[in-house]
DNA sequence: CGGTTCTGTAACTATAATAGTTACAAATGC
DNA sequence: GCATTTGTAACTATTATAGTTACAGAACCG
């Protein structure tokens, strides 16, 4: 289990939150309660989906690439994940058995569905959503 | 990423393939192309979950302990995987920041919809269902 | 220009999960 | 009693993830 994709979100939409000001990783990372590098990282994956664009420099920072209604969490988890949420057998089965042989092909279908069924529920939330989401939220400022 | 969930539906393909017959985890060791301790692990699992019956001394073995039609590929998930797909972040995000504050509940829901989606696909797909489907498939008898 | 402030990235460490392996006690059937 | 098989502990190897330090290069500002 890896928590990229929770970062992810959560970069996206502090700069959604920002509007068009730029985000230092600085300040991102202080909000996520990590390191600016680990924040960068991701970033960097956001950015070469074309997601978000950054600029070095004094000044500099991240901002989103495009508007937060064009951008949806499935644009993110593809920005940030490799690729499937199970995988297959370590090692080839038996081609010898009669299931081993042809359980593959199986359960690659399967996970196909699987994976599916994510992209299908990510595709319909976007970035302008979960800001409206969390400006929903009641929020008496933590500590 | 593992590949337990892969392993276990092969497991429990090859008891549904076997019938009444009790088979033995190095017999489904040299199928899956592991070692018998890892397919007892997982089948410690499915066991506990109630999916299968195991006997320990000679002429012992594993069998299914339902009819196939009745396993579906969400019982299988449910014995061997832990819990989420995607988890949140590691540690905490800022309480002070007004989306590091409220994000980790938008996202908790948003993660719940996937596992959801996920279950929903599992559900639908039984042992039987797999079996029929490898029965299906050519199989000119690998080397 | 020169200093300051950023990003991008390399290199390293720590931690944890996974899979694979050996070993053996306990259970079971013959 | 003896052979066989599960359940499980203990250990190793490998890999992924996250966190950290360090620094080159870009961009702004005076």
């Amino acid at each position: 289990m890896n928590s990229r994709f929770a970062v992810a979100v959560h970069i996206v939409t502090l700069m959604a939150w920002a509007r068009d000001e730029a985000v230092k990783s600085e300040m991102i990372a202080r909000s996520v309660n990590t390191n600016p590098v680990v924040i960068r990282r991701i970033m960097c994956a956001l950015a070469r989906a074309g997601l978000v664009a950054s600029q070095t420099g004094a000044a500099g920072g991240s901002r989103l690439a495009r508007r937060p209604d064009e951008v949806t969490l499935l644009d993110v988890y593809r920005a940030v994940e490799g690729g499937q949420v199970f995988c297959l057998h370590p090692r080839p089965p038996s081609a010898s058995c009669p299931v081993g042989g042809r359980i593959e092909d199986v359960l690659e279908k399967i996970l196909w569905d699987v994976e599916m069924a994510v992209e299908e529920v990510l595709s319909n939330i976007t970035v302008e959503q979960i800001l409206r989401r969390i400006k929903a939220k009641k929020w008496g400022r933590g500590k």
